[in-house]
DNA sequence: ATTATTTGGTTTATATTATAAACCGCTTTA
DNA sequence: TAAAGCGGTTTATAATATAAACCAAATAAT
């Protein structure tokens, strides 16, 4: 049996990662809603996929107001897919 | 987004249940195979999938070995194919 | 026949993880 | 100018996964 990838074996992170792989980026306050996460536990989460590679994490300004952008890189983007196919098996899909 | 059942949501205890969904039985000795994990860890995960009603857990004896067999139940196997479905969603199946 | 060794596990300790709570700086509103 | 919101981060706690240590019974070796 494959192993699962156990950074993206995490509810919050793979929901964050399947939202990105389907827009071109989103930011913080988005994924918190989408997902119905805390703050707190969005924050650290985004973190360890950034510190794997999987997201750029990006800060900016809209007005006068922060606004944190995400997005999946080309590592990700593989990763996810290859966490895909692993499960399959676990789920016989 | 659906929430992803804990219990299910493990790479050990999902591989269990993946394997006796495909089975009408199972024994330890040969879930630790196909699993590769350690005796413990399989001890400890075969114990919370039988506490949650998953799957029971029966001890018997072959000539004077001790043999435990596993099985999934009713409940585990609605659990684990409402976990599939959930799944679905966040792989974009 | 007694002393290893192996088999089939369980229990307990530890490391990792997920999650929430508390906090912080900046803005807007009262 | 105080207080309330927004957009987060940091830190503490609870839960989880995992391995290490252990145990009893059976088999093998001396």
């Amino acid at each position: 049996m494959k192993e699962l990838d156990p950074l993206l074996h995490s509810q919050l992170r793979l929901a964050v990662m399947s939202i990105l792989m389907n827009v071109d980026e989103a930011d913080f306050v988005y994924l918190k809603e989408k997902t119905e996460s805390t703050a707190g536990n969005l924050s650290v989460q985004l973190d360890k996929l950034s510190a794997a590679g999987y997201i750029t994490v990006s800060k900016g300004f809209v007005g006068k107001k922060t606004r944190t952008t995400c997005r999946v890189t080309d590592a990700g983007r593989t990763a996810f897919e290859q966490y895909v196919e692993a499960l399959k098996d676990y789920l016989n899909l």
